[in-house]
DNA sequence: CTATAAGTGAGAATCACTATCGCTCGCGGG
DNA sequence: CCCGCGAGCGATAGTGATTCTCACTTATAG
């Protein structure tokens, strides 16, 4: 352990490695395109839909097709590697999922769109309990709190 | 007020009457195509998308365009009468919103994609909680849980 | 180095949803 | 009870995100 000069936070930079060496673990090739798509989302940190993604790159020069784009996405979907998360504005977004579980939940505005995160331990504690009475294999959750944030209440 | 004989449960089939009563009152028409949307949400108690709601009222032999089913549901929403339900497969769903407060979440399961419920009052006192330390006016929330259901689990 | 199949990307196809627009009809005023 | 008008309807065209196709490229096992 030595460069973690980070703060308490999650290890945003080490995301990119860890996802690179579950790609390779699975059997899957490198390549230019998807590897690029894996280093935006580690970058970034929080929700990113496909089209931002691409935009992103093309910014950056790379141009990576969109066809690719999406599906970098759906395997590190399938990989647990990144959390998808759907507001219900007609596109999905994505982020990185960290290994250590270490994950926060969203506030969508709704008058404005804009989407920021919270951590709550007792929302988690609850849930965990509750996953643990129901007749269900639960396996992971969303949740997403709606209202108006603070610019927008404000005026 | 007179019939409010209801028992201490979910109003589920006043439902359809209070949303007619509150469409009237918000100064919307009344007219049979919608009112046949909301009848046949009241019916169901839980999600329906826009496509399902068209196909039940064909099936009962009232045909009514997709679009006007698009657009009750989408005034319904408005007015707070149902509740919107997108768990990321490209259609949303809609299900009764009740006028006490009183509601539940939803189970995904993510290899037969089954919808059920599940109610928590836990999870709710930790969702109010959390809501009042935030910076922010919060006025819903979502939670969904994924996994694989009983069915699934067991195969 | 080569063969082979994974991966790519331009473009077509899907699919849920929204916008249009001429027609219908609920309903308030007379 | 009758009228007129704008809310509401519905067939259909349009939109935008996502997925599919397919010919081409390239990582990589042997
Ligand atoms: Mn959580
Ligand atoms: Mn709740
Ligand atoms: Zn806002
Ligand atoms: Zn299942």
């Amino acid at each position: 352990m030595k460069s973690e000069a980070r703060s308490v936070g999650l290890p945003t930079t080490d995301w990119a490695a860890h996802a690179e060496q579950e790609l390779k673990r699975a059997g899957h090739r490198s390549s230019a395109p998807r590897s690029a798509v894996v280093e935006v989302l580690g970058r970034q940190g929080c929700v990113l839909s496909a089209r931002e993604i691409a935009d992103e790159l093309r910014a950056d020069g790379r141009d990576v097709g969109i066809a690719t784009v999406y599906r970098a996405l759906e395997l590190l979907d399938e990989l647990h590697l990144v959390q998808r998360l759907d507001v219900g504005e007609g596109t999905v977004r994505y982020e990185p999922a960290h290994p250590s579980g270490e994950h926060h939940h969203h506030l969508v505005c709704d008058s404005c769109g804009r989407v920021s995160s919270f951590e709550d331990r007792d929302l988690e504690r609850a849930i965990a309990h509750l996953a643990g009475r129901l007749d269900y294999q639960v396996g992971g959750h969303d949740v997403v709190l709606r209202g108006a944030c603070p610019a927008c209440s404000s005026a």
